[in-house]
DNA sequence: ATCTTATATCGCAAATATACGATTAATAAA
DNA sequence: TTTATTAATCGTATATTTGCGATATAAGAT
């Protein structure tokens, strides 16, 4: 048992989920912030701000650039990520949209 | 090893990624899609609608509600779920905010 | 060529999440 | 009171996530 059931709903709905995934961990949202303070593409820098290990901070980067939401390039010996806006725009609109949707439909309170 | 350091991090991020989690499940987008569709405060309906075991459905409600994103009462022999709209705002404010937060700090492409 | 630095990946342990069936609890209906 | 209905909870199996140390990789420095 416990199979995944994830495949059985909308896709908008799973996109919308997985983006919601991606920012559901403070460490990424933490990340996200670190790469929008710095003016350059800066890298290995998340890792002296964040109190995680480097494999752990270079897991959850991974993660974000799975999800869309940043983009990374080899530097020389470093790597370089920044933020993908393209993508956070595109689901962010989706995703304020729901919202949006939401509470056109119902804004009351029954209970 | 392998404790969780959430509480490392700041508190505004941890209630940014609490809410990004409670929507990082189709299900419960579908979930909210259903509450907010239902005109009355409809409960068991859900069950109907989702393809999952009514226990595994009562799980998510449980999350969300947790999350505060729902309220729930006891309605006879039946619960009754509603969008908790006052809470909705709240963290979608902080949301929105903080992505207009990253984006007025960095809006370009750097890689 | 060797050493250093930066980062990714592997392997593992522990914590959480997902899902279901079975059971319980509580009310309504008979 | 007994029975049926609705939903919560428990127990359990499995999957996924989180985290770290160790190792691998790759480029720059010496």
């Amino acid at each position: 048992m416990a199979i995944h059931k994830k495949e059985a709903f909308s896709q908008k709905d799973q996109d919308l989920a997985g983006f919601a995934k991606a920012l559901s961990h403070p460490a990424r949202i933490a990340i996200l912030r670190v790469l929008a303070q710095q003016n350059e593409c800066i890298c290995g820098t998340i890792v002296d701000v964040l109190p995680l290990a480097q494999s752990t901070v270079s897991q959850h980067l991974k993660e974000l650039k799975n999800a869309g939401l940043i983009s990374g390039t080899v530097d020389g010996p470093r790597s370089c990520y920044c933020i993908n806006w393209k993508a956070f725009d595109k689901l962010m609109g989706s995703f304020s949209f729901l919202l949006q949707h939401l509470k056109i439909q119902n804004e009351k309170a029954c209970c």
